[in-house]
DNA sequence: CAAATATAATAGTAATACTATCAATATCTA
DNA sequence: TAGATATTGATAGTATTACTATTATATTTG
């Protein structure tokens, strides 16, 4: 796995980007750097004019990647779910059993990074991080249509639509699939955050995961009469 | 009920501002406008100099009222969550089956504000859009702990720990209480958000409510034997 | 009416979010 | 290998933001 990983290019939306980071070694410094600066001190926070002192090039360099640090969230943002995307094709095609599939697929879309597991400059435990921490952030903006429109969120929509596909198929009688799909995706950044900022409202800790919880709640959803 | 509201004070954490808003003319069109505003323009471009200009007063008044914008957006999401909460109170109080109590609060707790019930100066129709527009950023920062911390929450965690009561009074034996309640309250918002935005992402549109969804998986969840 | 308080007006600072220009390198191509 | 082209770096500059400080002017209250 990790090995084929490793040769995985990830497409995204080349409006997102001025030139692509994946084509220059400068490139890959603002990606890499970006992610660890985004995690110590949060996005708000998160300037240029500082990544540039910390790569130890010029602003007006990174300008030349990306418009503003908006974009450059939405870039790592795609980068992550398509990430997520491919573990999770890779693990659920070939499954006969719909059920199972579910399972795993929900596994998979809930789980924390735990270790990087290396496309070399980029560290996906704190991509991982600033998901749960920014996500958010990157469509709750008056543009919210405009960028949509031009597809900068097309990976995440594929995702949400692969697990509504997937709950589907496991009862086509559940009213629901499209809200409880999105439903797990965003519900799950949201309970690590609660996890660990306000542990009072939620019931996940060191002992019960997210995935235990929303991969009980999707089944007790499903299938009321034989689940429990 | 509306001459009711009228009269009710939400009882707001007095380190949230600097001066009580309801204490002057001054502070409640502050408030007013800015909800206005940020609704108009989203909380990005919103700024005091520019509300300052819109109220007729100075940038430096506001700033005797409230420390920055981030603390104002504090202040709207206590007030609000503070109305849902009394809301579902007054709605809920004295009811004795509690499946139907639970039904109840949901409702509540995830319907549209579709008229103006008239606190004076706050729209409240409004401050809901801005609510599932904004509210993630007022704790989705690098202060989050320090401000809870100092109380800026309360309210919003008292809410969800009654619906967290709620859910524990209809099965006791369900294991996940606080995450179900803390994923109806804010997967309420977003899928209200989607619906705007994303109507692909979600089955909620002009004829199924977040309120049916949420509704429905939470009854599924609690009682999977005997639903449906 | 005097004192206290609230608000307004003005000015000023450091940082942000860029844009523009030009020089220095590196690279690629004829 | 010279010459063209693309990439990066350095410097400067602008408008806006997010404040703080000071002083003046209303307004309220005792």
């Amino acid at each position: 796995m990790e090995r084929l990983m490793q040769s995985i290019r990830i497409g995204i939306n080349d409006k997102i980007y001025v030139k692509d980071p994946e084509s220059s070694d400068l490139g890959k410094r603002i990606i890499e750097q970006s992610i660890l600066m985004i995690d110590e001190m949060g996005f708000e926070s998160f300037t240029f004019k500082k990544l540039g002192v910390c790569i130890k090039s010029n602003e007006s360099s990174i300008y030349r990647y990306f418009e503003n640090k908006h974009k450059l969230l939405l870039y790592l943002a795609s980068w992550y779910w398509g990430w997520v995307e491919y573990k999770m094709v890779f693990a659920t095609t070939g499954m006969t059993d719909k059920n199972e599939k579910l399972k795993r697929a929900i596994e998979i879309l809930t789980q924390t990074v735990k270790e990087d597991v290396s496309f070399s400059h980029i560290n996906e435990v704190l991509l991982n991080k600033i998901v749960i921490n920014e996500y958010s952030k990157s469509y709750l903006t008056k543009e919210v249509d405009q960028e949509n429109k031009e597809g900068y969120f097309v990976i995440y929509k594929r995702l949400v639509n692969r697990l509504h596909e997937m709950i589907k198929a496991v009862n086509e009688s559940y009213p629901y699939p499209s809200s409880l799909a999105s439903t797990v995706l965003e519900g799950s950044l949201h309970q690590y955050f609660l996890k660990e900022h306000f542990p009072m409202l939620t019931d996940c800790n060191d002992n019960i995961t997210p995935t235990e919880y929303f991969t009980d709640l999707v089944f007790r959803a499903l299938n009321p009469k034989t689940y429990g």
